[in-house]
DNA sequence: ACAAAAGTGTTCTCGGTACACCCATGC
DNA sequence: GCATGGGTGTACCGAGAACACTTTTGT
C-alpha cells in the first residue's frame, strides 16, 4: 500500500442495489484460504466491503476509495451511518488472524464506521479484478455475515427505509430512465408492503422534479410503459420553495 | 488512569439544557496553563466535553463515563451523532500540543466520535470538582470553539430539531412537571420561529402520553397553568399502534 | 379476441391552519 | 379593577386513502 495504516479504525460499506424487483447488497467472500481451520467459519464467509484506514484521509475518503476499487465508480451516493465499537465486536481468533494476515498489521480492537451506498446495478461494473469475490445477494435471504456485519446490514436497512420515506434517494437505486412502476416496485420492496397504484401515481406525479419522457417500453405485451427522468435540480428548487412557506407559516 | 488510552479515537458530547426560554449547550474550558502562547487562542478557549478512548470501552460506554465525570449523573439521554475525521481538523500546533500534554500521550491524528446528549437542567448538579471549568452557554450567542467543535455544534443542532420533530425528546430537556407553555417555548427555541398557541394546544392534548396532573404554578400573577408529565409507556403503546395501523393502509 | 400491465377520477376523512375572546390570579 | 398570561372553539383547505374501469400492446 505504501501508506500508514491505522490499525484500530475501518470502514465498512453497505452497497444497495436494486434488480427491478429485490433490494440488493454487494457482500464480498473472505478469501480464508490464509487461514487454518476456515472449514469452521464456512457458513460466515461473506463480508461487507471495507478496508482498515490509511492515517492521512478522511473516512468518506477511504470509502470512497474502497467503493471505486471494487466497482470502478467514483461519483455514487455514500453516507455515513454510524460507529460500531463494542470491544468484542472481532472476538474469533480466526477472525482476527484473517485481519492480521490480511493487512499486515497486529490487529488488537477494531473500531468500524459504517457507511451506506446506493448504486444503480446496470452501471455497476463490478471490476473484473475482483469478480467472482463479490457478487449481489438479495437482502431478504441473508442468513448470517462475519464479525457484526448482519448487525451493520440491519442498521443500514433501517435508516435507507426512513431516507426513502423523507428523500429521493430512491432514484439513486434506479436506471436513468425508470418507469412509475419500477419506482413503486422499489418502495414496494424497501418498505415490504403493497401501495395502491393510483394513489402513488397520483402522489409522484405532482412532483416538477420526475420528467416524464418522450420515450416508452418497447417490446412488451401489455401498454408501453412511459419513461422519466428524476431533476436534481428541479427537486432542490421544490425543497427551497416548501422551506420558504414553513416560514410564512407559524 | 490506568487503562489502555487509544491515542487516535476520542468521543465528544453536544450536551444540550433549556432554561426554559433558550437552548444551552455545556461547555468546558481548555485549561491553557499547560501550554505557552495560551494568550494566542484566547478566543477559542472553550471547547465540549470529551476524552480519548479506552481500548476496552464501547463509545457509548466512553460518552457514559464523561457524562458522568461531568454531572455526576448516569440516566442521560445519548445518541451518537457523527464521526468527524479530517486529518487536519487538529491542525493548530498548541492545539496538539494541549491534547499531548492533557492525555500524557502522543497525539498525531485523532478520529473524533461526537455524541448528543439532552439534559434536564434542574437535575444537572455540575460536579464540584470541575465547577468553574464548565458553563451553559446560550446556543444562539457561541461564535467559536476550539478545533472543529462549532461544526460538531451546528451537526448537532441540526439533528435535535429534526428529532424534535418526529419523536419525544423535548421531555428529555424539561423537568419531569412541565406546563404546556413550557414545551411550547422550547418548540419555538429549537425551531426558531413562533407557534399559534391554540393549535399547539390541541395538537399535542390529544396525546394520550401527556398526563395532565393536579398540581398548578403558584404565586404567579396570572391564571395558573397546569403541569402535566410524559408517560413514557403510554408513549411506546401509541406508536406501536400507530405502526400496526400502517400495515392496514397499503 | 384475449391476456397483461398501464393509466385515469371521485368521494370521504382527517389533520393542519387561521383566527378572537373569556378566565383565574396577584397586586 | 387592571394587568398578565392561561385556556378554549369554529370554519376552511389540502393531503391521503378507498375504490373500478378503460387503454394499448403482443400473441
Amino acid at each position: 500500500m505504501g501508506q500508514l495504516v491505522n490499525p484500530s479504525i475501518s470502514v465498512d460499506i453497505v452497497i444497495f442495489g436494486f434488480d427491478g424487483l429485490h433490494l440488493k447488497v454487494l457482500l464480498v467472500r473472505r478469501d480464508s484460504s490464509k487461514v487454518e481451520n476456515s472449514l469452521k467459519s464456512a457458513q460466515c464467509d461473506h463480508k461487507l466491503p471495507g478496508s482498515l484506514i490509511f492515517e492521512n484521509e478522511d473516512l468518506t475518503t477511504s470509502a470512497h476509495r474502497i467503493l471505486k476499487e471494487l466497482t470502478g465508480l467514483s461519483d455514487i451516493y455514500l453516507r455515513q451511518l454510524q460507529v460500531f465499537s463494542d470491544p468484542n465486536r472481532i472476538k474469533r481468533s480466526e477472525d482476527l488472524d484473517w485481519i492480521t494476515k490480511n493487512y499486515g498489521v497486529e490487529a488488537h480492537r477494531i473500531v468500524t464506521v459504517a457507511y451506506y451506498s446506493l448504486i444503480k446495478i446496470d452501471n455497476s461494473v463490478i471490476k473484473r479484478s475482483v469478480e467472482g469475490e463479490t457478487s449481489w445477494s438479495d437482502v431478504q435471504t441473508i442468513r448470517q455475515l462475519a464479525f457484526d456485519h448482519k448487525q451493520i446490514l440491519l442498521t443500514a436497512l433501517e435508516t435507507l427505509t426512513r431516507q426513502l420515506q423523507t428523500e429521493p434517494v430512491a432514484f439513486e437505486l434506479l436506471p436513468k430512465k425508470f418507469t412509475i412502476r419500477q419506482l413503486q416496485n422499489l418502495y414496494e420492496a424497501v418498505l415490504g408492503t403493497e401501495l395502491d397504484n393510483r394513489n402513488f401515481r397520483k402522489k409522484v406525479l405532482k412532483f416538477s422534479y420526475l420528467i416524464p419522457l418522450e420515450e416508452k417500453e418497447k417490446d412488451v405485451a401489455h401498454k408501453p410503459a412511459r419513461f422519466y427522468r428524476f431533476d436534481k435540480t428541479r427537486y432542490l428548487k421544490e425543497v427551497k420553495r416548501k422551506y420558504n412557506l414553513s416560514f410564512i407559516h407559524s
